[in-house]
DNA sequence: TCTGGGGTCCTAGGACCC
DNA sequence: TCTGGGGTCCTAGGACCC
């Protein structure tokens, strides 16, 4: 499966990964051994995956009480007074309930921390013969276990850590678990003991059933083709913002800072531009025409002529709750242009995302990203449900 | 020709204050 | 040769996650 604008490589199946196709890779570095090979390639659709993920997270929901979505496609369970006697079994039963109601196939790990569960997840994936389910508990031998799982493949332990660590001798998990509490805290910072005290079997990554609060909302883009043009460049700038407009609508709250920034390709050769800026708006708010002007403001700013512009995005800070936003003295929220944001939302969520929208966004979308191997919407969108004949 | 997007948290360093 | 201490706040950058 490819990233947006089809650019990497970020899911495969284990016949891809057998071919030697590298996660992450540049689609157009392997595009031969995917062509002679016959592999299936599939553009990413993030509305599909949402519909199924909640199919299989509400599933989770209705059978236990302490549940943290953690991402599109993994979540944490807790058994607090509720474990079951029998957790393999009541494991198993989960998975073969998610295939049944969801036809997805699911891969469960069972540990004392959120860190051991990750590991016993892998283990219940990679290896066949557990059949997808894994338990760490007390008639584990976790060390020889833990002694054959490198370093890198732990939650936590990304590409720079794993790098520092082979360097200092650390290679496998079982010699991390060990490691001294100083010299870790010292080069890993509290991060790296929170990982290591976690293998230890002694949690201290709590579970977050409830979502913490939103620091920033995003909308950022690379472009299908280059933009030169200020004015297209302003159309997509346009678009970003009233996505995050509606982002933050839907959520139910107020940004205090808009930012935009924008760049030319990192990799080719051609002359390089990055700029971003920041604005304070006049009060927290969440109204189209006031983030798309904003946005529009900041490009104007920091558009130099001459580029061959790749990627732009909208990002906004300080964000609130709209119920008990705090306002400044005498400053109200305009009515009309709460009751005419309800209504365009409105009108889009019945008729299509972008029936209504500012002119500002233009209609030639030239710089729209590429999606040429597009999974149909088969449960999300009425025109693609899958027909049987 | 072609190299993703959206987040979080932590840390270091600078500016500033008394 | 000399160069306070203690504190806060902000920002940029790094590292990590999926």
């Amino acid at each position: 499966m490819l990233s947006n604008n089809d650019g990497c490589i970020v899911a495969r199946s284990n016949e891809a990964k057998a071919l030697g196709i590298g996660m992450a890779e540049p689609f157009f570095k392997v595009k031969e051994i995917i062509e002679s090979n016959n592999v299936q390639v599939f553009s990413s659709n993030y509305t599909l995956y949402g519909d199924f993920s909640q199919r299989v997270m509400s599933i989770l929901q209705e059978l236990e009480e302490h549940v943290e979505c953690y991402s599109i496609d993994e979540a944490f369970i807790e058994f607090r007074e509720s474990t079951p006697d029998d957790l393999e079994g009541y494991a198993r039963r989960i998975r073969a309930m998610i295939k049944q109601y969801t036809g997805i196939p699911v891969s469960i790990g069972i540990a004392e921390t959120k860190t051991l569960a990750k590991i016993a997840n892998r283990i219940a994936k990679k290896k066949a013969e557990h059949n997808g389910v894994f338990v760490i508990n007390a008639e584990t031998d976790t060390d020889a276990l833990l002694e054959k799982i490198e370093v890198e493949d732990v939650w936590g332990i990304g590409n720079k850590s794993a790098l520092k660590l082979q360097y200092n001798g650390i290679t496998n998990v079982l010699q991390l678990k060990n490691a001294d509490d100083l010299w870790i805290r010292k080069w890993f910072g509290i991060q790296g003991i929170r990982t290591v005290t976690e293998l230890r079997g002694v949690s201290c990554i709590a579970l977050e059933e409830a979502p913490p609060p939103r620091q920033s909302i995003m909308y950022s883009r690379s472009f299908g083709e280059r933009v030169t043009s200020y004015q297209y460049l302003e159309e997509a700038v346009s678009t970003f913002a009233t996505k995050v407009a509606e982002k933050l609508r839907k959520y139910g709250l107020l940004a205090a800072c808009v930012h935009v920034n924008l760049g030319t390709n990192r990799f080719n050769k051609l002359p390089k531009y990055y700029a971003a800026h920041a604005m304070e708006l006049p009060q927290p708010d969440n109204a189209t025409p006031v983030l798309v002007s904003s946005a529009l403001e900041i490009l104007r700013y920091i558009f130099r002529e001459g580029y061959e512009y790749q990627k732009a995005g909208v990002l906004v800070t300080g964000l609130s709750d709209a119920e008990t936003a705090q306002l400044k003295l005498f400053e109200q929220r305009d009515e009309k242009t709460l009751k005419l944001m309800d209504a365009l939302d409105r009108i889009n969520r019945r008729w299509g995302r972008t029936v209504l929208e500012p002119a500002s966004n233009g209609i030639t979308k030239a710089w729209t990203m590429r999606r040429d191997r597009k999974t149909p919407g088969y449960t999300t969108c009425w025109h693609e449900i899958p027909v049987v004949k």
